[in-house]
DNA sequence: AATTAGCAGACTTAAGTGGAGAGTGCTAAA
DNA sequence: TTTAGCACTCTCCACTTAAGTCTGCTAATT
């Protein structure tokens, strides 16, 4: 364990370092904080830390950098949280109360307040629908094979498949189904259906059989649709700025990470799982593919009906600032989940 | 004018720029083309081309590198089409050709398409969707103040808007005028509609009339969403391996601007309307903006029943294989007429 | 025993130097 | 009009030097 001292300097270089971006001296710890002891003490103090695999040096007689553990260690039991400003938080609940606008544009200007708040690059992950209430569910006709299955969720999502099937339906065969589907839909999610009442639903109907055999397929095609990660990203611009990323292999690693969606995706949710807690860091050397290496991610949760229906990060690189940007991950995790179950 | 062997020896000089990346010498140029005259009088040649403004030189006694007019001149007199690989037709055919996918998916797709095979970054405006017909209207009651519109589009497009109204309505009210503005818009487009149809469709519903008030605002919005330009971006980490991008600042410029979507859409818009070319091309110094300082655009569009709806285009550094990237460009969009023409 | 002053040594960074190599511009000859 | 030949310019790279920073260690101090 840490002495009290040791706490203090480790505290003190890394809250210098996210600042500066530069390897941190004992005499600019000893100038700028009152540690108590002269710069040859905390020289001492910097060297057992060192030993213990919270700093390192990246050459022999330059001040020291924190490692990915000394960041770990600091964002566990050093930092203080130092909220968002109060213009930030009013912008963000602005935007949230917006009634009028639709849900993608929202989630859009989330993400970009993630960006520009916590001066990174903002991800937001769709939410997924499976529990959300169905409004109205449509077969349109199309062609005798072929019709169009519209679902509108509340919040005034829709989802859309087009359907092929073999054999001919006309379209008043196509309308009756679809009132009656209505019926049945109404009000339930998709999570609801496929769980316990497809089967009575089919039983129900089971007079247009032909329909019917195409209605389970439908159900799993708008459940896939309904589970699609859309992921929304907001101020890739903000890295190029940062000091750490003046060699541009690295910017093309970040480039390459966000070009794949599916990855970013992927890497969000694995590592999420494995936690418990309300917002997760996930430094560059947890992840497997080592191309997140010097990079990190924040990341929480937002809810709908208690559920987890999708993610929200910041990316940026190692050094960031983690207390605010923290703050701002929980706080519009925490919005956003507001506004899901206010508006759907 | 220039001569031919001026002619020449420019393509020559911006072929192998577009290969190597580097300033070209009179020697290289003697040793991989016949151009039939000895190093001295390219050289001779090359220093007209220069006075011209064809050419320029990094710093005397180096090789020369093409100008924007150089480049202009050869992508309007010299460049010879290489058109595609016969793979990547096939490929982009059979993306085209699947039935079953929705819209989004195949627009996004063929922004990886133009991407990977221009090997630059891909980008497409998702299409206005004023021309196309209208399948279905609903007017779904939430609240006896409250409902969401939603407009179906062939090719199962759903526009959605919350309209909240004064004046009480009930479920019943609703449900008769949805049914009657189906039997109204069914088969028009929303250009139509507010071209000519509208005062007609007024009148006729002018019992409902507090909803009549609305109906009109309701149109402009689906209309303006409609108009909605969402912008598709694929394969930034393209730009990341040039070599012309090695200086960060050139790809923080870049990222800039793509984060701002709607000035990219802007500028793409504002100097396609100037040409009536089918493939167009806007060098750097020509956008009033110097962000794009140093790249250059390749720019077409495409269009549902004879009206242009979107722009597809790819944006990377001055050098760029146009012979190429214009045959992607070329290709893609006529490919994605197509499909909307076919789907919508 | 813990702390500190002091100093040698290690390393970075910036500026400067010199030589090799590449490519031009010019002149004079073909 | 074309070309050979050569002086000149500039880049690039490796190497040097000098200034400055910061450490690690030792020996003195509290």
């Amino acid at each position: 364990m840490l002495t009290k001292r040791q706490q203090s300097i480790l505290k003190a270089v890394i809250q210098s370092h996210i600042r500066t971006a530069s390897p941190i001296s004992s005499k600019y710890i000893w100038q700028k904080y009152s540690i108590g002891v002269s710069p040859a003490t905390i020289r001492n103090e910097m060297q057992h830390l060192e030993e213990l695999g919270y700093l390192y040096q990246p050459h022999t007689s330059s001040g020291r950098l924190p490692t990915e553990k000394g960041y770990k260690f600091y964002v566990e039991h050093l930092m203080e949280s130092k909220g968002l400003l109060p213009s930030e938080k009013k912008k963000i609940i602005k935007e949230f109360s917006k009634g009028e606008k639709n849900i993608e544009e929202i989630i859009k200007n989330a993400a970009t307040f993630l960006s520009t708040f916590a001066d990174n690059i903002g991800i937001i992950i769709a939410p997924k629908l499976f529990n959300t209430p169905i409004m109205k569910i449509e077969l349109i006709f199309l062609s005798e094979h072929k019709m169009l299955a519209i679902l509108i969720l509340k919040g005034g999502i829709a989802l859309n498949k087009m359907l092929t099937i073999k054999e001919r339906v006309t379209r008043i065969e196509l309308e009756s189904v679809s009132k009656r589907l209505n019926e049945l839909f109404y009000g339930k999610t998709l999570l609801e259906i496929r769980g316990y009442y497809l089967e009575e639903i089919v039983n129900e109907l089971v007079k247009f059989d032909r329909l019917i055999r195409k209605l389970k397929k439908l159900i799993e095609e708008f459940f896939k649709l309904a589970e699609e990660k859309i992921v929304y990203l907001e101020g890739i611009s903000n890295i190029a700025s940062k000091p750490e990323f003046k060699n541009v292999e690295y910017i093309k690693h970040i480039l390459h990470i966000l070009d794949d969606k599916t990855l970013l995706d992927e890497i969000i949710e694995k590592k999420y799982r494995e936690h418990n807690k309300k917002v997760n860091i996930i430094m560059g050397n947890e992840i497997d593919e080592d191309l997140l290496k010097g990079c990190s991610l924040v990341v929480a949760s937002y809810s709908f009906h208690g559920l987890d229906v999708g993610n929200i990060g910041v990316l940026g690189p190692l050094r960031m600032n983690y207390s605010k940007v923290v703050s701002v991950v929980d706080f519009i995790s925490e919005e956003l989940t507001q506004y899901l179950n206010k508006i759907m």
